[in-house]
DNA sequence: CGCTCCCGCCAATTC
DNA sequence: GAATTGGCGGGAGCG
């Protein structure tokens, strides 16, 4: 009792709205009311209580938010509040596991590239996830890879604690500042053409896009024009929405992406900076008008700026698509699926030139350390 | 009307 | 076998 929804209800405080239940104040509200020093133990009972919910909702909220280590579940109906200091490292160990991925997937755009068709739906991000699971345990035994990873904790492997991890993991690894909904869904999909899983995934990407949001994490874009603040130590980048989910010959609707601010900053996000607040914005106002598929950008396939150290010296140059270029037009995979097409389509071109390495590279990073 | 996404049924897990 | 957790998707609200 006592202070619950006060958020910024403008009119009339009484008329109910949607908007007033939503996770996404719901988070704010759980935020404001355990982010402050002193806590340090969370029960879910009295959350709930507090925050005028049903218990329910509270699952969701602490699931997101232990799985960018605000919280950690210490036991039954008990968490452990850690804090936002705690997300920068809960990002880096993302990054780490997703550097790897990205260089395995690196490696099956390759082979979707030679080899036929066939049932080659293994483009899906989802599908690297699977095989080879790169959680981010980040602390104790590392890799003491408990038995097999097959077909056992099928629960687990749906959970919106992942599905939040592996959301993230799609930002850190393309260099997209606007994904949306549908492609990230797509992308995060083990079994693409299956609309009703298809439309769970939405729903579940909308519930942590607006807890993500919440924390500033993360910021809504329009298709139109993207704006993208940029935190101190996370990449912000945004989310938004599939237009024109019809259609296929057509353009590929990557200008919901193709407008990129200024090469935001790609911040280090090293171990520990103080998170919090300090967002810096940076001016804006890039009316990149791009094209669809004459791209001339080049970018690398990660963030360039950071890429933890990882065996070899960090010697990511980007090699200019050479006559592979026009075979990009022409020879698109459309056995890939499309989303994931829009999704690192920019430097599509880089995928080229950069398999070769990445083979390379995945045989030099061979346990190195980490 | 299509995009959002809240609500809560009920299954899986844990006590 | 009760209590906790938490997938999952129907369908309501909003633009």
């Amino acid at each position: 009792m006592a202070s619950i929804n006060d958020s910024e209800s403008k009119n009339h405080p009484f008329v109910y709205s949607r908007k007033d239940k939503s996770l996404g104040v719901l988070c704010s509200n759980f935020l404001r009311l355990y982010n402050r020093q002193g806590v340090d133990s969370i029960g879910l009972d009295n959350a709930a209580n507090q925050l005028g919910v049903e218990r329910r909702r509270i699952y969701d909220i602490v699931n997101i938010l232990e799985s960018v280590g605000v919280l950690t579940r210490r036991a039954k109906n008990q968490y452990t509040w850690k804090g936002f200091t705690a997300i920068p490292h809960a990002l880096q160990d993302l990054r780490v596991g997703t550097y790897l991925l990205t260089i395995i997937f690196l490696n099956n755009m390759k082979q979707a590239f030679n080899e036929t068709p066939k049932d080659s739906q293994l483009c899906t991000f989802q599908n690297v996830l699977n095989e080879n699971d790169c959680h981010a345990p980040s602390s104790s035994n590392n890799s003491k890879s408990s038995g097999s990873s097959k077909s056992e904790n099928n629960m687990k492997e749906k959970s919106l604690g992942l599905l939040t991890q592996n959301f993230i993991k799609l930002f850190i690894s393309s260099t997209a500042d606007l994904i949306s909904l549908d492609t990230a869904a797509t992308a995060l999909l083990g079994d693409i053409r299956d609309p009703t899983a298809m439309r769970t995934k939405v729903r579940r990407l909308y519930d942590i896009a607006n807890v993500l949001t919440s924390m500033d994490l993360i910021e809504k874009g329009s298709n139109a024009t993207s704006k993208t603040l940029d935190t101190n130590v996370s990449k912000r980048r945004a989310f938004g929405t599939d237009i024109t989910n019809h259609d296929d010959s057509k353009r590929k609707q990557i200008d919901a992406m193709s407008d990129w601010s200024s090469k935001d900053v790609t911040v280090a996000m090293h171990s520990n900076i103080d998170f919090m607040k300090v967002k810096y914005n940076e001016n804006i106002t890039t009316q990149k008008q791009s094209s669809r598929n004459s791209k001339e950008f080049v970018f690398g396939p990660f963030t360039p700026a950071t890429v933890p150290k990882v065996g070899t010296s960090g010697n990511k140059m980007i090699k200019r698509a050479q006559d592979w270029e026009n075979m990009a037009d022409t020879y698109r995979p459309q056995y890939c699926n499309k989303a994931l097409t829009d999704l690192f389509g920019h430097y599509e071109d880089a995928y080229k030139s950069w398999y070769v390495e990445a083979d390379e590279m995945k045989v030099a990073h061979r346990s190195p350390e980490s």
